[in-house]
DNA sequence: ATTACTACTAAACGAGTAC
DNA sequence: TGTACTCGTTTAGTAGTAA
């Protein structure tokens, strides 16, 4: 995730393959690519050099130049920056939006609800963890984040489906995957019960998120949450 | 073409888009931003300013962090990095082939069959081009080059028919759009006489070459040989 | 908490040149 | 012609720190 892609070495991967070195043992004279690339002869040498040892290209020294082919590892990595620009470009949401709110202590409700065995079997099947019996309530402070929250309800959602029992009825319920902390995988859930306000978020997750983060009222706490393709 | 493309600014912004900024004002701290970039937040907080300043993104400093929305111009900037990547590597074939012959004095039967009425309306219609009435001829010197040109004749190409008048017939010819020495517009012509071996090359252009390159037997000239879709 | 300035260090670059 | 070395210069990156 929080790797350290050359991206001078990939560009430069590019460039050799604007040359068709990724299909073909290429001829390219390093005066030639410091051309493309704006740089020096020297630099463009060194580059190659480089390429080379990183196992990106392969590379012959002749009179005439140098014949160059990238590799399989060199067109694997220009392969992973064209699906990873696809999926970006090509997705109208962005990836995840992260969220902050402080921890407060709500009414208590959220086990009774999320223990309803007709939405437990939905969350299980749906997010694929069973969840703790309780939601953790975060209130949310700045604007930044407000308004946040009410854009992702216009994202595509995991729908839960309400139902009735013999007292009353149990809403809809629409949940977004989410990372809570950068740990734990869990799940936001929106629209549980409607009078809460735009400016609290309800948590589910697989632990006792308080016990786990070692989480009491007042702490900040990041929600990493990922919208759907 | 041989423009210089700050790439460094260029992953950055991917990496912002990473985080959603391309949709949305994402709320990104320094800090966040050198972790995923793998440099420090000094060095981060700089990469905003410019890319600001260079009008790739829209930048708000608040208290708990930057809110940054890529701007049209630097979504144009990834949209242009993604199209030339989809190009590359979907296509089976390399954009362009360079090769480099030595000008040579042929039979000067080139004029005769480039004059043929039949394969003049079908190069201007297929090339679109009326070419000189003579042909360049080019020897390939090195294994390179002779290897590329075999190359070659497994790519798709325009197909000029070939055709019978009273006394004989005439085959069918293969062409590829070319950039003769970088500068003139041309075609190169594969097997308009078969007897002709593999280390010769047949350029045409709507010109004279010799004349118009200043070109002598002995000269050697460059041939950017482009490939089809 | 943040951002971002200044002063310094490290790395990249390119001129000259050997081969 | 080519590539690629050394080495002085330039530029990018970071630590410390103010706001």
């Amino acid at each position: 995730m929080t790797e350290k892609p050359d991206y001078r070495h990939l560009f430069v991967l590019l460039k050799l393959a604007e040359m068709g070195a990724h299909r073909r043992t290429a001829r390219i004279s390093t005066e030639y690519l410091a051309g493309k690339l704006g740089t020096s002869q020297q630099t463009a040498s060194r580059y190659l050099i480089e390429l080379d040892n990183k196992g990106w290209i392969k590379r012959t020294v002749t009179p005439e130049g140098c014949l160059i082919k990238i590799t399989e590892a060199g067109v694997k990595e220009l392969q992973k920056l064209h699906s990873n620009l696809r999926f970006l470009m090509e997705s109208a949401y962005p990836p995840s939006i992260t969220l902050e709110g402080t921890v407060f202590t709500g009414l208590g409700e959220g086990a009774y609800y999320i223990s309803k065995e007709k939405y437990q079997k939905q969350f299980i099947e749906k997010l694929g963890f069973d969840p703790y019996p309780g939601t953790l309530n975060l209130r949310l402070t700045t604007d930044y984040d407000v308004k946040a929250r009410s854009e992702l309800e216009a994202y595509p959602a995991i729908e839960v489906e309400g139902f009735r029992d013999e007292d009353r009825t149990f809403g809809h319920v629409k949940c977004y995957p989410a990372t809570i902390e950068n740990k734990v995988k869990g799940a936001l859930i929106l629209a549980l019960r409607t009078h809460y306000d735009v400016s609290v978020l309800e948590i589910i997750a697989p632990v006792f998120l308080r016990k786990h983060l070692k989480l009491r009222d007042g702490h900040k706490v990041k929600v990493e949450v990922l919208t759907l393709p």
